[in-house]
DNA sequence: TTCTCTACTAGACACTGTCAAGTATGAATA
DNA sequence: TATTCATACTTGACAGTGTCTAGTAGAGAA
């Protein structure tokens, strides 16, 4: 009956958590819950994580790496790509996703670990900004348009996630559709 | 001392709760402190807004209302000024903002009054927007550009306020430059 | 006077995160 | 083999929370 011994409880304990996330929103992730989900006792997710805030940390972290790997890969299939893969990781990761952007639950800067991996998912979106712009762009232009294609991605990741005026897009015939309609009008907005 | 009863605890409440909601958070948002903050029993803000939720949904009201009469008054001055109003708002109004945007916290669906305001502030943006594309556009068009330029705006919007990746644009000089540039990218993207 | 409505107060309950202290088990060391 | 020690837990307690229930002071209407 007590599962928690034989695979690790960490693992367990992230799992439980994550797809409470996903279901229900973070703020409904309690420590006490993931425990008895688990069958250990109340105190014993405290031995692996801390607190509440460093299970968000390890869910940040894995996900900021998950989202990194997502936006890596796409790199070479260009701007569009890249932006779709971050609204469909959101889509595809809701649990890991709406702890990621709650920096209210746990401050990134706390958890070195985490920003690494949040660093590499950035990074990835800047230097493809830069490749496509050319080495003689100016700095200023770059964040700026880095901060478009980011702003473009995670507001529709955002909106179609937990915004309440989903439902109002709901006459779009295929959402997959309206994804690549939008990291097309992004994209093409640099080159213009 | 007690102030509760001269101007109305409603107010009071609500005020309180905006404030902790644009320093720390809604969810730090407590009955017992803002009871507390307003000097009267743990028990008085029930009979004022039900439950927890109840105060949510007053501020999202309020919120969405502000919100809607910043974007309508906006209209003449064309798209770019519309985005910009929104992430103006989102900047200027922080704690309401950071409600509206969590319907975890109280369900739009569930006060209707609320959801009018939120309708107001969709339906002016969609309406510039059918304008600009003109009347014989199709409705999936007129959809996708909708969603386009609400996405960009919050996008941009919730990345300035909460985003883990906020530090990274904070080499660019002028933060009110960032948000004309981004607006002014989005606004010709419909045109083109 | 009595009745009723509003705007509260007071007490209790189950639940939460977390501190402190105890325990079983396995490995390393003397 | 005996002892030490770290790991991975358990148990118990505390303050704080949202909310249910039951009361109360006061104003206006009958």
């Amino acid at each position: 009956m007590n599962s928690a011994k034989t695979d690790g409880l960490r693992r367990q304990v992230l799992d439980a958590a994550v797809a409470i996330a996903a279901s229900s929103g973070p703020d409904v992730i309690s420590m006490r819950e993931v425990a008895r989900l688990a069958g250990v006792s109340h105190q014993a997710p405290y031995h692996h994580f801390g607190d509440r805030a460093g299970i968000f940390a390890a869910i940040s972290e894995e996900g900021f790496r998950l989202l990194a790997d997502a936006i890596e890969a796409s790199t070479t299939l260009g701007m569009a790509a890249m932006c779709e893969a971050y609204v469909h990781f959101a889509l595809a990761h809701k649990g890991h996703f709406r702890v990621m952007m709650r920096n209210d639950l746990c401050s990134l800067e706390d958890y070195p670990s985490a920003l690494i991996q949040a660093d590499r998912a950035f990074n990835a979106l800047r230097n493809e900004v830069t490749v496509i712009l050319g080495e003689d762009s100016h700095e200023d232009e770059a964040n700026a348009h880095t901060a478009y294609m980011w702003s473009v991605a995670h507001g529709l990741a955002t909106l179609l996630l937990d915004g309440p005026l989903l439902k109002k897009l709901g006459s779009v015939a295929d959402i997959n559709a309206l994804i690549r309609n939008v990291a097309r009008k992004a994209s093409s907005s640099i080159t213009v």
